[in-house]
RNA sequence: GGAGGAUUCGCCUAGUGGCCUAGGGCGCACGAUUGGAAAUCGUGUUGGGGGCAACCCCUCGCGGGUUCAAAUCCCGCAUCCUCCGCCA
């Protein structure tokens, strides 16, 4: 949620901000009626709840006759004070539906518009160039022994998928090089759950216009996370961080999963779009100051990462429109596909400031008191995405697929080759 | 799944309806003392909200209820601990 505060001292700004995300700005309005509301209600409670307990602890001295007739006045004024609390809470709720409904100030650099409206930043590597007409990843997943898409329908349904043989080996090795990756660059590495309570769903932002892709178990009560984001930002919920301790950096190994509502028709084949994945995830509490200085490092780790693949990729700095709820800015890399000619995102990397920590109540403390940290993420490696770019990129004109350096010592091979059908 | 017990400030603890405006200890911070330190003494030390301010309100795991008044009584829930059963 955005701080109160700024929305007093300056609506314009947050309803520049809810325009250039194509969203309602008149959702400011709906707030500063109800902070103003609230606000009155508040101080009618408290004036009336003051003298209640003045009240009170005369009874406790008074006697006779005396007691008696103080007693007639708290009666009335107990009745009082609980209408104006039922009230004062009523409106507290309205400004916290209002607040929870707003999404986060962008950033003044992002560039505005919708998906289609990024700004390049860079391209990095060299697209692949084949003097053979080149497989797609399904095709060669099947000639590989790597990807059973046919088999992953019959068991779960459409987008999902087995990794087998050196499927599974190359899926494991690129989660094993990211971990060492990261442990390597200081970052602490983390397997989470990936049930959660919906305070951290709601607090991390996705039960908004996101809701519609998040797996719920209604009988217990729990959320299927589609990001170890989730997790990671409510790890510290409710807390107040010491300000020796920022910043923290995680990363973050878990299985992912999205209902992927509202994407019918997309992606279709393969396993660029499926219901569940495996993904390292960084994450980084830091104060608010430093955030721009962790966002710039967590997408020089995501270059770094795809380089270590090899990989040919681009930068984009994503528009306003495309941003989440949580973000106030987001960079994407993309991967080259060599099949679809396009450049396809395999990582993310967001600056959500003080958005989700305010909602999770995740502060630190310092000389100036408590505030809320701001919190980052970035993917460092999203596996079937990385297996689509490695196995199309790196593909040879007899279907065999070469590993890259990196990931050599993981895999225990230098190519993965084609195998009999099975 | 069943039976018990617990949950109070960073930590330990007092508290069984009004003197709780939550006491004490530890730790921490600041000050006094000292050549400097230890020890000692003093002061401060949950978090949130409202108000220009003085100051006020909320906060004893969470949510309801009883009462003029709840840390305290009642109901529900959560988490943790112990034991039993079942399972990996």
């Amino acid at each position: 949620m955005i701080d109160l505060r700024l929305l007093r001292d300056d609506p314009d700004a947050v309803r520049a901000s809810q325009r250039a995300r194509g969203e309602d700005p008149g959702l400011v309005d709906v707030l500063l009626e109800a902070d103003a509301a609230r606000r009155s209600a508040l101080g009618r409670f408290e004036s009336l709840r003051a003298e209640q307990k003045s009240l009170g602890s005369q009874v406790a001295k008074a006697k006779g006759e005396e007691k008696a007739a103080l007693l007639a006045r708290t009666k009335e004024l107990s009745a009082q004070v609980k209408a104006a609390e039922a009230e004062s809470t009523a409106a507290s709720a309205d400004v916290d539906r209002a607040l929870l409904a707003l999404s986060n100030v962008v950033h003044p650099a992002a560039p505005v518009g919708g998906e289609e409206d990024f700004r390049l930043i860079e391209e990095v590597g060299e697209k692949p160039s084949f003097d053979f007409e080149p497989r797609d990843h399904v095709d060669l997943g099947k000639l590989l022994g790597a990807i059973d898409l046919d088999r992953g329908a019959k068991v779960s349904g459409s987008r999902f998928y087995f990794f087998v043989g050196v499927g599974a080996l190359l899926a494991n090795a690129i989660v094993r090089c990211a971990q060492d990756y990261a442990v390597r660059e200081g970052l602490i590495p983390v397997l989470p759950p990936v049930l959660v309570r919906p305070e951290a769903m709601e607090g991390t932002g996705f039960l908004g216009q996101a809701a519609e892709n998040v797996y719920a178990m209604p009988d217990d009560g729990l959320y299927l996370v589609g990001t170890s984001e989730v997790p990671m930002a409510a790890y510290h919920m409710d807390e107040i961080l010491d300000a020796g301790a920022l910043p923290l950096r995680y990363a973050a190994y878990s299985p992912c999963f999205r209902r992927e509502a509202g994407a019918h028709g997309r992606d279709t084949r393969g396993i660029i779009r499926v219901h569940q994945f495996d993904k390292v995830e960084m994450f980084v509490f830091c104060r608010p100051e430093d955030a721009e200085a962790e966002h710039e490092k967590l997408l020089a780790h995501e270059k770094a990462f795809l380089g270590l693949l090899e990989l040919p990729y681009r930068v984009i700095d994503v528009a306003t429109g495309d941003l989440g709820a949580s973000a106030a800015r987001k960079f994407d890399c993309e991967a080259w596909v060599p099949t679809q000619g396009k450049y396809r995102e395999v990582t993310s990397t967001s600056n959500c400031t003080d958005f989700q920590a305010r909602r999770l109540k995740i502060r630190t403390r310092d000389e100036s008191g408590t505030r809320p940290v701001a919190t980052l993420n970035g993917t460092l490696a999203a596996v079937p995405r990385l297996v689509v770019a490695i196995l199309e990129n790196f593909q040879q004109a007899d279907g065999s697929v070469r590993v890259p350096a990196a990931l050599v010592p993981y895999v225990g091979r230098e190519a993965l080759e084609p195998v009999a059908a099975r």
